[in-house]
DNA sequence: CTAGGTTTACGACTGTGAGTCGAAAACCTC
DNA sequence: GAGGTTTTCGACTCACAGTCGTAAACCTAG
C-alpha cells in the first residue's frame, strides 16, 4: 500500500494532513492518508489517486518517495508493505478537506496509528534537509511572495530563526530566486513596499555546490 | 522483490557486483543481484538473504534502502515492485563470488537488464553525496589505513581528484577520523612512514554542520 | 508639510572552513 | 652522507554564510 506525509505551512506552522481511521486496527485513531495499490498501477499513481479524495491533486506542488516500510510488526493484523511519500502544498491554497481529515501541527502530533508518527517526522526531516541544498521551497511558497513571507515559511518549516538578509543573498546567489519586477503595496502601518520574488524553477533541482570535497579547479 | 547495488573500490575503480541472468526475461544479460520476498520477511532481511548467496554478509559494511520501483513497463513479462538497496563493501576484502557473478566498473557498465543501469547510477550518486556529509567512507575503507589509501578510495568513488591535505583536515575537524597511533613502514622506495587512521564510528552518522541556512547563534 | 513610526533593502564587516601550495619531516638506497 | 621518495603540516587564499547598522520608501498624525 501507499501513504503520504502531506505538509503545508499554515498559520505560521508546519502542518500535516491526518485522517481518522474508519476501521480496525487503530479504529478512530489519526493516521496518514493512503490506501491499497491496484494491479498495474505505479506507486506514485496510487498515492495520487488516494490523495485525490482528500486534496485536489493540482495543489500538490511536489511529491517524492520517502521509504518503503516492511516490518511485520508495524501492522498487528496482517503483514503488508507500505511505501511512504512526501507531498508538499504551497501556503497560498486552502484545500477543502473531508470531515474525517484534518491539518495538524507537526510539532504537536496526536497519537498516530501504526508507525505513522515516525514517518511524519522522517518527512519533516527530509523537507528540512532539502530546503538547505535544493530549491524545495518552491513547493511551500505561493507563486509570488515577498522576502518576509518566504522567511516566515522557512522559519515554520525549519523550526528555527532565519535571517531575511541571509536568505535573500543565499537564494539569489544560487539563482534559486528571481525578482518579478513587481512590488507589493505596504500595509496600513506603512513601510517600504516589498519586492516580489518567484522561484526560477518549480521543479526540484539540486544546488550543486552544496558538496564538501569538491572537485579541484 | 528486492535487489541491491553492491559497491566496492577495487583496483582503484568503483565497481558493482553484477549477476548474469539464468532465465527470461533478459536471459544471459547482466543484472543486479536480488530475488523475491518471503511472507513475513523484512525487505532488508530479504536482500541480505539473497546477497548471502553471492557475498559473505559479514563483508557488507553498510546497507541502506534506495528506492522502490513500480513502473509496469520495467518488466516486460509481469508487473512487479522492486525495492533497491545500496550495499557497501570495504576495499580490504575480496569476497569469493560464484561463477555467474562479476565485479564491473561502474564507469563502464555493460548493457543491463530491466532498469538496472539507472539503479546502479542512482546508487553511485547516493554514495557520492553521502561521502560528502556523512562518515560513509567507513564502509569503503579497511579498518586502518593511511591517508594516501583513503584518498585513493575517495578518488575512485567520487570520480574526481581529492587533495590528501584537505581530506585529512576536513575529516579530522569533523571528528570522523582518529589516528590509531601506529604507522606503516615505508615502501621499497623509502619515504616518511605514514600515520594510520581509522573511522571513529563504523555506523552511518550525519555531519551536522553540512546544512546551509543554519540556526542562529 | 513635516515629524515620527514602520517595513524593506542593501552595503560592510566578520568568521568559518574548504582549496592550494610549498617547505619540513622521516624514511629509503647508493 | 647525498639525493630521491613519500608523508605531514603550517600558511595563505578564497568563497560564502551570518550579523549588524544604515538608507530607502512608504504610512499616519498633527
Amino acid at each position: 500500500m501507499t501513504l503520504a506525509v502531506v505538509l503545508q505551512v499554515r498559520r505560521g506552522r508546519l502542518q500535516a494532513l491526518l485522517w481518522q481511521r474508519a476501521r480496525e486496527p487503530f479504529l478512530g485513531a489519526w493516521s496518514l492518508p493512503g490506501g491499497y495499490l491496484e494491479p498495474g498501477e505505479t506507486l506514485e499513481e496510487s498515492i495520487r489517486r488516494h490523495l485525490a479524495v482528500k486534496v485536489d491533486v493540482r495543489e500538490l506542488a511536489h511529491l517524492e518517495q520517502l521509504e518503503t516500510l516492511s516490518d511485520p510488526a508495524r501492522n498487528p493484523l496482517e503483514w503488508e508493505l507500505a511505501t511512504a511519500y512526501l507531498g508538499l502544498v504551497p501556503a497560498d491554497v486552502d484545500p477543502a478537506v473531508p470531515e474525517d481529515t484534518r491539518w495538524q501541527s507537526v510539532s504537536r502530533l496526536p497519537e498516530l496509528a501504526f508507525d505513522h508518527r515516525a514517518i511524519v517526522l522522517a518527512g519533516r526531516d527530509r523537507l528540512r534537509a532539502k530546503l538547505s541544498y535544493t530549491n524545495a521551497g518552491f513547493a511551500l511558497a505561493p507563486p509570488a511572495f515577498t522576502l518576509s513571507e518566504l522567511r516566515e515559511i522557512y522559519v515554520a518549516a525549519l523550526g528555527h530563526e532565519v535571517s531575511a538578509t541571509n536568505l535573500q543573498r543565499v537564494l539569489l546567489r544560487r539563482g534559486v530566486l528571481e525578482p518579478t519586477g513587481e512590488r507589493r503595496a505596504p500595509g496600513p502601518a506603512g513601510g517600504r513596499p516589498a519586492e516580489l520574488y518567484r522561484f526560477r524553477s518549480r521543479r526540484l533541482e539540486i544546488t550543486d555546490q552544496f558538496a564538501v570535497l569538491r572537485p579541484p579547479g
